[in-house]
DNA sequence: ATAATAAAGGATATTAATGTCTTTTTAATA
DNA sequence: TATTAAAAAGACATTAATATCCTTTATTAT
């Protein structure tokens, strides 16, 4: 249940394009890390990675960068972790057991059975558009909360 | 939220010790090693750190090795993951941000906030004696299970 | 006393995630 | 067409967790 600092850049470097979207340009990899106080080169390795996987649409070039695609505000969370992270941070036994399940339980399997499915539904559940309340908002939340 | 490999070997250590508790006898890191699946060097590792901690007690030389404490078996599973575990997972913002709280909530803050709460509460409730429903059990499931 | 046993202490090695850098490819524009 | 801008690709470096190893210390048995 390990959540890789890839996600939660993903999850920012794609809110700060919702933040932006609408004004038609491509914003590039540069000035979201700068922005989002996220080292470039990893920022820039993890917009690629979500561009590779149709998250969000790259263009290279001069006035290049990248920008939400039609679908990305209604993409659940879930299916940016299987990108960022896909060795599912859900399957993993707290106690370190190849093979533990609700048949051969761990000792502590049944209790964070509970927490486990609540955080697993929440991230099928929610979409990226479910992340923005209101753009303003956002964009304090974003770039006045970091340091 | 990550919990270390320390921690699991840590549990288990202590599960094992629990189900050879009144035999008297002291038990080797070697043994518990082997019949644990867990690497030697590595369970020696968390088992002195628990002995230093006042989680188990241990003592050198020959016939020696560790056993529980009276109050071992009462102790909290958050007692145990603050040794192993110094850094708390709970206090980790999956965004990545340096200040995320109920005031400055990230944008993914309050979606997780109840599994956490609810994981944090049973470590904080849950005792070792209650990961112990009968010993007979606790041994098929230390012992023949983790492959 | 001496030898043997097992933990304590601490140095070293490995690995995976994180972070950085350089070269190549693509596209715009001068 | 040449230059420039920006992502793509992938090599390389760093770090923290994981894992191993060796020496020292304490205890027991001979």
């Amino acid at each position: 249940m390990y959540f890789s600092k890839s996600f939660g850049y993903a999850i920012r470097g794609i809110l700060y394009l919702a933040m932006n979207d609408g004004t038609s340009n491509y914003i590039q990899s540069d000035e979201m890390a700068e922005k989002l106080f996220i080292p470039k080169s990893f920022m820039a390795k993890v917009l690629k990675n979500l561009a590779k996987n149709d998250i969000i649409k790259s263009i290279k070039g001069p006035n290049g960068g990248f920008r939400l695609m039609n679908d990305t505000l209604d993409i659940k969370l879930m299916d940016i972790l299987k990108i960022t992270d896909p060795k599912d941070p859900f399957d993993k036994c707290i106690l370190q057991w190849k093979k533990c399940n609700s048949k051969q339980p761990c000792p502590m399997h049944n209790l964070i059975t509970a927490s486990k499915n609540e955080l697993r539904s929440v991230l099928n559940i929610t979409s990226i558009s479910d992340l923005i309340t209101d753009k303003s908002i956002l964009r304090k939340q974003l770039l006045e909360n970091v340091i």
